[in-house]
DNA sequence: CGGATATCAGTGTAACTGATATTC
DNA sequence: CGAATATCAGTTTCACTGATATCC
């Protein structure tokens, strides 16, 4: 069952980063009709999922660095899909929050992401789907906790 | 069994995308030990996989721009690990041949993508790293079929 | 002519680094 | 003081685009 060690295609690292092209491909042609990208994304999500928060605490939650969480949130707050607001209790911080249209504007790439996962995964059954899920968190939860 | 709809965490484009930054950060750092990087992997590996070729074939087999084929090849050249001559039987290419300098290098960026597997596919038990590849097998030749 | 090849110059995104000022 | 926060300026890698000259 030892098979000939193929060079490139069948390693795991290049799979994933080949495929990974093709979901951000398909991710920026979707955010790009609404014109955002995948950062505007990943703090508006992590706002919606979690509640408003210290632009540090958006990076934390969102894998971002702090000084992308700057630019993205300075485009967002532009567009009027967040504001910015000093916290009162520590005045190092500020507090973002999002907006109704930046609620809608979540709706909008949320609906484009979801025609992503079905151009993704359309070659899989449903219960491959379920198990190729349930590998990915598996493996990224081991390494997001490093 | 119909779960919530989390936002960010649960869609695959977003696993997918996190663990290729994982795999991306693991094989940066490996292949920077021998002062290379992903393209010029895929150059050598494409080459030793399937023989010399033309800048045009190789960027086909490595799923490379053709520009940035011509980048990389200049490095690899300077470098002393491909060579570029001109195909006598058709002007407009190049041949680029793999040197002996250069497959050693290949086998250096080799072990250290070996250990980036290792790294990566970790928690894994084996079966699962077989699932999990033959999973993103399956996705990616559909996807590079369109 | 159309089509392929190699090259060059430039763009955009994601990820990251280092420095600085401010505040806890 | 150290530690956290927000900001700014800059770099690297990867992916991509458009233009050009050359050759089949």
């Amino acid at each position: 069952m030892e098979q000939t060690p193929a060079r490139l295609t069948a390693k795991p690292s290049w799979l994933l980063g080949q495929l990974a092209v093709h979901a951000h491909r398909l991710a920026s042609d979707g955010f790009g009709g609404v014109g955002a990208r995948g950062y505007h994304y990943r703090i508006l999500a992590a706002l919606d999922e979690f509640g408003a928060a210290s632009q540090a605490e958006l990076g934390r939650r969102s894998s971002m660095d702090r000084s992308d969480v700057v630019a993205a949130i300075n485009e967002l707050a532009q567009q009027g899909f967040v504001e910015r607001t000093p916290d009162p209790d520590d005045r190092r911080r500020n507090i973002v929050t999002l907006t109704n249209a930046g609620h809608r504007q979540l709706r909008r790439m949320d609906r484009a992401l979801d025609k992503v996962q079905d151009d993704l995964l359309g070659p899989l059954p449903a219960e491959d789907r379920q198990i190729l899920t349930r590998l990915l968190t598996q493996l990224l939860t081991h390494h997001q906790r490093e």
